[in-house]
RNA sequence: GGAGGGGUGGGAGAGUGGUUAAAUCCACCAGACUGUAAAUCUGGCGCCCUGACGGGCUACGCAGGUUCGAAUCCUGCCCCCUCCA
């Protein structure tokens, strides 16, 4: 194996182009990474994944292993075969269930033990066999336990959490060095610089072939958050990929590669977009709304995603209010293709060197923060549905 | 023709003298969702004034009546359903 895995290929301000190279194949960056928790992105399937450009999907190492069990997938030939999906694939730790699932775990030094959420038995992630789930399900990218900690949490919280994580992290190389070559690092340390700064020095120490941002999009501000990551991804190496956790919507994507960053993974266009929320380069809009009854056009006129080419956001709109499961599938592919044809558009901007308009042009329509834009720009919306603004 | 049951807000359906502008569900109108326990959750939903608090008006088939007070009791009328003929 090639033991350059990640390239950069070109910079524009802190905004990076690159490739990253897996057992399954590279990816470009800055990249998105649909969530496919347990094996499947929900609503969608892996040919639609395809079409839509996704090029690495992340799933979960924890709900993997409580249903149906690393040991099955390992029998049906791992889990890019049993999920029938040849690209690269990114699993999750566990660490963020012992955020997320709060109330059913107790962290030690040990590790998580979890009280299942499926039936109530009791299970422990240690940073040695949550990596060993993720290399059995046959993960390319492996993410090591981790503590990821409330955003308002206090400093003795976040620098425990911190520290342990990094020492997770060390014990996690001394069992298997084997693995160093796929094992990112995750950066903790929450809303504290010094904390970030020692996180960073901590782990690079360690030399690991990623790092990712972790601890964020856990109830902080998009501020703090947007400072954050672009604090912590300054600190990072230049030569390694960095991984932003949990992010983001599509304005997100936009300020963290400004910010340095060049993978991200998140629920939120797939949640939202089952939801009825959908993107559109004027920002998110609801399909569910009254507005899109009558409205023959497609969602977003010119999108190039299935859902767009094919079918009027009044057919769409009739699916969500009928429930019918194609508005699912519609809608996370419309959402996905958005934010996914946006990773490839910043990476052109970049490759250009033209990733500063490309930003300003498209947080100014996505995001307009004047209201007398927002109040124009509903006026607009109104007139192309032929409806009335009171 | 006889016997019985029933008519409540956009729909279904509680309520049977005051705490009821009227439970609940649906529909409808909005909002939220960021390493997925989420095809979920939250708010609004008679009319008028208010950002909100609050206030005013109208309301439980129709018309009268009893009562301090009625969706709830009484009388008449209209309509619907079931069974019998």
């Amino acid at each position: 194996m090639s033991r350059d895995r990640f390239e950069l290929r070109a910079t524009d301000g802190k905004a990076r182009a690159g490739g990253v190279h897996t057992p399954h194949g590279s990816f470009p960056t800055p990249a998105f990474m649909p969530v496919a928790t347990q094996g499947s992105v929900k609503a969608v399937d892996s040919t639609d994944l395809e079409a839509l450009g996704a090029r690495i999907v992340l799933s979960n190492a924890y709900h993997l292993y409580l249903r149906p069990g690393v040991e099955l997938i390992e029998e049906m030939g791992g889990l890019h075969s049993f999920m029938a999906w040849d690209g690269p694939v990114l699993t999750d730790s566990g660490g963020f269930q012992g955020f997320s699932l709060e109330r059913l775990r107790r962290i030690s030094e040990e590790g998580i033990a979890f009280k299942s959420h499926l039936d109530g038995s009791s299970h422990l992630f240690t940073p040695e066999n949550s990596v060993q789930f993720q290399e059995r399900l046959g993960a390319d990218i492996i993410m090591p336990l981790d503590v990821c900690v409330p955003a308002d949490s206090d400093r003795e919280t976040v620098e425990s959490a911190l520290a342990r994580t990094t020492r997770w992290a060390a014990r996690r190389l001394d069992a298997h060095s084997e693995s160093r070559r796929q094992l990112f690092g995750i950066v903790q340390g929450g809303l504290f610089e010094d904390l970030r700064e020692r996180s960073v020095r901590d782990l690079v120490a360690l030399d690991f072939p990623g790092y990712a941002i972790g601890g964020l999009s856990v109830g902080e501000s998009k501020a703090q958050m947007y400072h954050m990551t672009a604090y912590t991804a300054g600190l990072l190496p230049e030569d390694k990929p960095r991984y932003l956790m949990g992010v983001g919507s599509p304005e997100d994507l936009v300020e963290c590669v400004a910010a340095g960053v060049d993978m991200f993974d998140c629920v939120l266009p797939t949640r939202v977009a089952r939801n009825g929320a959908l993107f559109t380069p004027d920002g998110r809009v609801n399909v569910l709304g009254a507005g899109f009854r009558k409205l023959e056009r497609p969602l977003q006129p010119g999108c190039d995603c299935f859902a767009c080419r094919n079918y009027s956001a009044a057919y769409l709109h009739h699916l969500f209010r009928a429930k019918e499961l194609l508005a699912y599938r519609l809608a996370s592919i419309h959402n996905l293709r958005f934010v996914i044809r946006l990773t490839e558009e910043m990476r052109a901007a970049v490759l250009r060197g033209e990733f500063a308009e490309y930003r300003r042009d498209f947080l100014r329509r996505f995001m307009p923060t004047d209201e007398a834009v927002r109040v124009e720009q509903k006026r607009k919306w109104a007139q192309s549905t032929g409806r009335r603004v009171p």
